[in-house]
DNA sequence: CGGACTATTCGATGACTGTCAAACAGTTGG
DNA sequence: CCAACTGTTTGACAGTCATCGAATAGTCCG
């Protein structure tokens, strides 16, 4: 079985709930690693370059996701989380480059 | 006498504090109002439409101001805020257009 | 000088946030 | 069934933040 995490759709991601989950210097730095290597990435700790416990980074993917940042893909016990490239740049062209450049 | 208010150099303009001052709805409106209008502007509480005292718009003015975000001028007794959109777009180019649309 | 005016600073308060340890839930494989 | 594994939830805690009333600082004008 594999689903889909509860996440807001496309025309529902509002402005500041998207700069609140980008104003945190850990969730710029997850959303700087979905958006230079391949998605979807697991979202394992292991994964990326923080020092944060598996909790910390469990309630960070979370604020990622309901701001309608990212998606978040169950499948067995492991999670995959991707980057709502496409949704993000429809709602706000341009803001994910003018922030990450 | 006329002077400005500290605030940092165009290339200390950090994307973090940037996006923190952004991330609030009240700050958000008074930048669009910025945006919207002739430059400088009062930053007198009964310029703009929101429903806050001084002290706290004051504290907003210090917040994006410190963010790099505006520039206050003091003259006599009042107070002239004008958005660095200049020195905005060298930093992080596309953001405000994006975070405004 | 002294009152009116603009705006900030101070102090306090309630709400929110990032963090972790401990406990829990679902999945896989022996 | 049961142990190992992945990741979340819960509960707690310290720190930050938005907010306001009161007091303060500096300016203008009669």
């Amino acid at each position: 079985m594999s689903s889909t995490l509860p996440q807001p759709a496309t025309g529902e991601i509002e402005i500041v709930p998207v700069l609140q989950a980008l104003a945190d210097p850990v969730r710029l730095e997850l959303i700087r690693a979905l958006r230079s290597n391949p998605s979807p990435r697991s979202c394992a700790v292991t994964e990326y370059d923080v020092e944060i416990s598996a909790p910390t980074l469990s309630h960070h993917w979370k604020v990622l996701r309901e701001a309608g940042l990212t998606t978040t893909f169950v499948e067995g016990r492991t999670r995959w989380v991707e980057l709502r490239t496409e949704d993000i740049h429809k709602r706000f062209p341009g803001l994910l480059d003018a922030v990450l450049a």
